[in-house]
RNA sequence: CGGAGUGUAGCGCAGUCUGGUAGCGCACCUGGUUUGGGACCAGGUGGUCGUAGGUUCAAAUCCUAUCACUCCGACCA
């Protein structure tokens, strides 16, 4: 390919719309153009990449046996009405009517399609077990689309989906496919950890994440120091210290807090470091109006695992703060666990505290000198928080450490969640009908591209991994159109690199040097070759790869060995 | 949906407070000089100032409505 015949809109500046690199760098680029909020056209540069990552996650598949379809991107509102995730799934779901006034939607995602379609099929439990795939374009409406294709509303999704009589065929392929995964991501090129994660309210057993890591992540991971274990951190579990409580050495004082409101005003105004001062939240009960959880001071509550405690309500809410002044006798900020009359949960770690401080459940009043036990009952204990860098690792090796993760994939062991709901059944080796156990299994095709330039960026542009380059090999003369001999020579590369396989950029736009090696840099081609009437006259060639700062001086005679060498790896 | 902000040429911006009929840089076109890290000179193309009303002799500028987009929050495979 040539310059001169492929558009690069390279763009000096910056547009505003933009936030974070892999947006910036993807519209500078000119990967992409914005039609709409959320809405992408993939230029012919851009595209050349997300075939890339489609091509490696395809021969992945096809490599555990996965069968390749094609579902309507439309789809029925029956279907979704059958599985209850019509009425479920809220406003992400974009749903239309046909000239008929039936109701259809664009799929965020393709559960009741190859379910319908399996149960149609599916007889015997011979022919189990199934796994299909579908690389396709996916609608959600997102509330807030950023990040460009990153969080768009429509992106490309490859998703599967696994058809067992048994759950430990499920496990088998589930592990075929979290293995298939990991191969996809390293032979991108990129950083990445599979992580434990919820499953949500679909429910299920075991499911991972893939999180290709960088700081502009939108998740929080926490793994341990040694050892793999890594979890999203709403996920990781924290536990009791297993060491006795310090001694109780300070009296129960009451102390005035006027003004304070936030456990940083009350620890600043007592001089008492955060995690000597217990915040007390007010959540609703699943049988009492509420319930108070106490917490360290410099702690978070962990919603999901709240919402998973018998005595919290689920889904979980807070207590209207006007309620929580007739329910304690003073407003938010001022709380306690001392003399509350509803039921109180101890985080492990508030429980763990000594001699601490809390409200006083009177306005502008704390205590200090608190101890458990001596002035006031230990409550009920229960790991109610997010996990800290820090922390205990869940597996007894070393302690957590936290970074910020890109979703890019995410394994399911679904169960029989929508083969029951629509009835997805077969015969069994007795001839009884049994249901279907699935698995679901997903790749964020085109936020790969963007998590791929998070990680793999400097300050002239992107830095592609050689497997996601749109071209793998820039050719640039220097001068060519005034000087035969480097332009004959610079198409003859051309030639001999294209016939090998390779793709191949030549500049032939007859720029000055500065310009056209910005534009490569910028659009991140791995290995750039300069010919120039000084490089002929010496027998060779300047070479460069994206990643260093130095040129090479490679004899004509080794150019290929040398291409070919930094290319296979 | 709540809060904040922005809409002026393909991109980045000034002009708005104080009304007088639109400008700068980049990009693009023509000619010339240049040519190893985003050249220079000269000339040029391109904007119903988001949209619709209103006030005024006169509106990018003031008023009203509306739309779009961005950021923060809630939400989320």
């Amino acid at each position: 390919m040539r310059t001169s015949q492929f558009p690069l809109s390279t763009l000096k500046e910056t547009p505003t719309e933009a936030e974070i690199i892999s947006h910036q760098l993807m519209l500078r680029a000119g990967m992409i153009r914005r039609l709409a909020s959320g809405l992408y056209t993939w230029t012919p540069l851009g595209l050349r990449v997300l075939r890339k990552v489609e091509r490696v996650v395809r021969d992945e598949m096809d490599g555990i046996g996965a069968l390749e379809l094609l579902m309507p991107a439309v789809q029925p509102a029956e279907l979704w009405q059958e599985s209850g995730r019509w009425q479920k799934y809220g406003p992400e779901l974009l749903r239309v009517k046909d000239r008929h006034h039936r109701e259809f939607c664009v799929g965020p995602t393709h559960e009741e399609v190859i379910t319908d379609y399996t149960r149609r099929e599916l007889k015997s439990y011979r022919q189990l077990p199934l796994c299909y795939y579908q690389v396709q374009t996916k609608f959600r409406d997102e509330i807030r689309p950023r990040f460009g294709v990153m969080r768009a509303r429509e992106f490309i999704m490859k998703d599967a989906y696994s058809f067992h009589a048994d759950v430990a065929s499920l496990k088998a392929t589930y592990q075929a496919m979290f293995d298939a995964y990991s191969r996809i991501f390293t032979r991108l090129g990129l950083k990445f950890r599979a992580v434990e994660a919820d499953t949500g309210s679909i429910g299920g057993n075991g499911s991972h994440e893939f999180h290709v890591l960088a700081d502009s992540g939108e998740d929080a991971i926490a793994y341990a120091t040694q050892g793999d274990y890594a979890a999203n951190v709403e996920m990781a579990p924290t536990f009791p210290a297993g060491t006795p409580r310090p001694a109780a050495t300070a009296l129960m004082t009451r102390v005035a807090t006027p003004h304070a409101k936030t456990i940083d005003e009350v620890a600043a105004q007592l001089n008492l470091p955060a995690h000597r001062v217990l915040k007390t939240l007010l959540v609703r009960g699943r049988a009492v109006p509420a319930v108070a959880v106490v917490l360290r001071g410099d702690h978070e509550l962990n919603d999901i695992k709240a919402a998973k405690h018998p005595l919290i309500a689920d889904p979980f809410e807070f207590v209207a703060p006007a309620e929580a002044i007739a329910l304690t006798g003073a407003n938010v900020g001022s709380i306690g666990p001392v003399g509350l009359s509803i039921p109180v949960i101890a985080d492990y770690a508030a429980a763990d505290c000594a001699n601490f401080a809390c409200g006083a459940n009177e306005d502008g009043w704390h205590l200090v000198g608190v101890n458990w036990e001596r002035d006031v009952p230990l409550p009920e204990t229960a790991d109610l928080r997010n996990a800290v860098e820090g922390d205990p690792a869940p597996n007894g090796m070393g302690t957590l450490a936290i970074v910020r993760g890109i979703e890019v994939g995410h394994v399911f062991q679904l169960g029989s969640t929508y083969s029951a709901a629509m009835k997805c059944e077969f015969l069994d080796e007795q001839g009884k009908p049994a249901t279907a156990i699935m698995g679901c299994y997903g790749i964020g095709v085109s936020r790969i591209v963007a998590a791929a330039i998070e990680q793999n960026h400097d300050t002239n542009g992107i830095v592609w991994p050689v497997p996601l380059a749109p071209f793998e090999l820039a050719i640039v003369p220097i001068n060519g159109h005034r000087a035969p001999a480097v332009q004959a020579e610079a198409e003859r590369l051309e030639a001999v690199f294209t016939g090998l396989g390779y793709s191949v950029l030549l500049e032939d736009r007859g720029l000055r040097p500065g310009v056209a090696f910005a534009d490569m840099e910028l659009i991140g081609i791995p290995l750039r070759i300069v010919v120039s009437e000084r490089g002929l006259a010496a027998g060779e060639y300047e070479t460069r790869l994206r990643w260093e700062r130095e040129n090479h001086a490679v004899a004509a005679a080794d150019l290929l060995a040398w291409v070919q060498g930094k290319l296979s790896g």
